[in-house]
DNA sequence: GTCAATAAGATTGTTGACAATCCTACAGGC
DNA sequence: GCCTGTAGGATTGTCAACAATCTTATTGAC
């Protein structure tokens, strides 16, 4: 029984913590994904609309759960939703790129010194140190870069990972995917992935060694340096 | 006319640089900035249910308009959306209002270094001085400290609006939304608001100064003061 | 030929109804 | 008494139709 004068709300919701997320994507989730993909992958190109009606029909559902996924996706920042207009693939100028590269520096930094000051960042070490081996290997070898990009965002995913600040790796997460394709302009260039893994080798050094003023300046020179290459490339044109 | 073979989506969309933002808030918008002001002021206490119906009523509008206002709600962390079980106000562990006062001590650092080695930056320097009087005034009056808080609160809004880099003082509003309620906590004591103000006077002077490392030193410092306040409050209870 | 007004089409915004799921209360068995 | 299963209500998820608005193409005047 409530008391009708109490509050137009109910009182209190779930003591519990969140809980688990649920083992089955929902809808306009499992539409996010698939999108996201495409975008992510080149296949999307930037500017290129996203009609609501033309996804809704190609995922046979109606156009509700598809705007929740544009919503979602505007959320991570790969489109760009203008009222009456609706969305589009997110196309960032310089200047854009330049920022979203400065607040993964000054994040890095943040997450990095923490894993290196934590106790318990040694589970996940061994298998990042393994990353890093395999980058050294893909930098000797004479790959486009394709793979190299690929164990980077990979060895970025474990760092996520093993952050106990859940909503630091989801920012992280987030600008990592917006900006995945600017790195990856600049890996192209064998230079660049030479100076790449030199700034991965001095990160996780510093992170082993626990030493976290290091591993916060080796976190943010290895964004920085990422960032001025995609920044140089980009201006070329 | 189109070449139906080209692409499920067409290949362009707006050249302009995203434009201006409309002059007329949108429904959910509308509904949404209510929302939050209830939130925020402490109306909707957390862990609180929203309930779509209850608000759509009250609106007078359909679930849809509220369903997305609650999804804005969401992306500013001011609302918790779980699937099937709608949404309620977000309630924070002690942990993670820990973990967000890191993420704006960072940010925090890089907007106000940037801010103090940007030229432009004397344009809105002396509304910010004036303002950090109006902080020494309160300090030295015998309020409550309410006055403080919003003072503390445009300050900080002056600060994202003088950043150029317009996502990082979109993340930083959010984020200081987010924990307005437990600065306000920590600034409830008056000796707290003491160490406030000296922060503040610390950090105006290495912007002014153009002192880029001292002002990120002064801005990490203030943030984390008023995380530890926060924090030591709320494990008391 | 350029510009402005207008009309047609395309696209998003909103609505109300229905479906699916979850939570609570209650009854029955052990 | 406690657990399990079930029924009912409450709430979110999805859908299709309609409304509002924006974009584009066309027409006409200058």
């Amino acid at each position: 029984m409530v008391d009708p004068m109490a509050h137009p709300l109910e009182a209190r919701g779930w003591s519990e913590p969140a809980g688990a997320a649920p083992l089955t994507q929902s809808l306009p989730e499992q539409i996010a994904a698939q999108l996201s993909r495409r975008i992510v992958s080149g296949a999307y190109g930037p500017g290129q609309r996203v009609l609501e009606q033309v996804i809704a029909a190609e995922f046979a559902v109606s156009r509700g759960p598809v705007r929740e996924a544009l919503r979602l996706l505007e959320k991570e920042g790969l489109v760009t939703i203008l009222p009456r207009r609706g969305a589009q693939v997110t196309n960032l100028s310089v200047d854009e790129v330049r920022e979203i590269f400065d607040i993964r520096a000054a994040l890095n930094g943040l997450r990095d010194r923490q894993l290196a000051e934590h106790p318990a960042r040694l589970t996940l070490l061994p298998l990042i140190e393994a990353e890093v081996g395999k980058l050294a290997r893909l930098v000797r070898g004479a790959g486009d870069g394709a793979r190299y990009v690929e164990t980077v965002f990979e060895l970025n995913r474990l760092l996520n990972e093993a952050t106990p600040n859940r909503r630091l790796s989801s920012i992280l997460g987030s600008l990592a995917l917006q900006t995945l394709r600017y790195s990856r302009l600049g890996l192209s260039a064998p230079e660049r992935r030479r100076q790449s893994l030199k700034n991965w080798q001095q990160l996780v050094r510093a992170i082993r060694g626990g030493d976290g003023k290091a591993a916060q300046q080796a976190a943010e020179r290895r964004v920085r340096d990422s960032r001025d290459a995609a920044i140089k490339l980009l201006q070329k044109t």
